[in-house]
DNA sequence: GGACTGGGTTGCAATATGCAAGTGATTAGT
DNA sequence: ACTAATCACTTGCATATTGCAACCCAGTCC
């Protein structure tokens, strides 16, 4: 069912266009995948039961799909958890790491026009203040080079 | 089928958590809604039928749905055009315009991470030497207050 | 070795999407 | 003024994707 070597992360399939936002969209154009990379990002989740916990409620077939996408796409990468035989720790290929600032933007938008957003005021006060210094701080948890 | 008078841009729904992403992501998490946006930031295209010609073939009836709630959320407005009754113009908000970051963020991603990619090395040049400016340029296009 | 946990898969109903054709209000052509 | 196009959709229906609950199996705990 799946191909087991496919050397370049990137894998090619058919694409719409060459643009890149419709590019980002093939992967990312859907309501859980990009929750997955926030729990990475902002929670520091890692196991499959953590990102299955999380309060939006994913579906297990649709988060293990999602989690094997982007694994694929080369934006996550997966490890088996050497305490325990049993679990599986995801994180942060840098390409995953180079998605923090889409994400940044994308919440300190979600805050500013959902009046009922629960974003911590910390969140978009520092966005605002030093933007560059937040996304550095979170891509410095996640890289691993 | 369609509640004609609802006061509130965001209206309020049953929303699945207080995430700012997760907020982003009822809306935008989707093949077609960015797409539109993109249409109306990037290519300055403001009519149904030009949306519909996007090279990413996205149906009229997932269109005009698309179309309608991104009206609903207040993303964008849509206006009779005056020299001619058919036509319709669409325009982005504040809350448009203030989702060109975003958007220019994920080409960004998108056009680095893609290795067919389409998109103008000059945006990706823009980019790196001066996004800021790059998104000024593009918001300034849009902004009518 | 028996129960439990973690990370899934499977089957099926509900929902969303893609496609082709149709509609109704305007406008352009003669 | 009549006819043919154009524009922005809507409708109907086949197919694809999701959501939900139940199940599975390797590895751990006791």
């Amino acid at each position: 069912m799946q191909v087991i070597s496919e050397s370049c992360a990137m894998s090619r399939k058919k694409r719409r266009s060459g643009c890149p936002i419709s590019f980002a969209l093939e992967l990312f154009g859907d309501r859980w995948t990009l929750l997955v990379v926030r729990d990475l990002v902002f929670m520091g989740k890692r196991r499959f039961s953590e990102f299955s916990a999380s309060s939006e409620g994913v579906a297990t077939n649709v988060l293990s799909d999602r989690l094997r996408r982007l694994v694929e796409a080369g934006v996550i990468e997966s490890l088996g958890d050497p305490d325990d035989g049993r679990r599986v720790l995801y994180h942060l290929t840098p390409a995953g790491v180079a998605l923090i600032p889409t994400l940044v933007e994308l919440a300190n938008w979600g805050a500013l026009h959902d009046p009922d957003t629960a974003a911590p005021a910390e969140f978009v006060r520092r966005f605002a203040r030093d933007r560059a210094g937040l996304i550095e701080d979170l891509a410095a948890k996640h890289r691993r080079d």
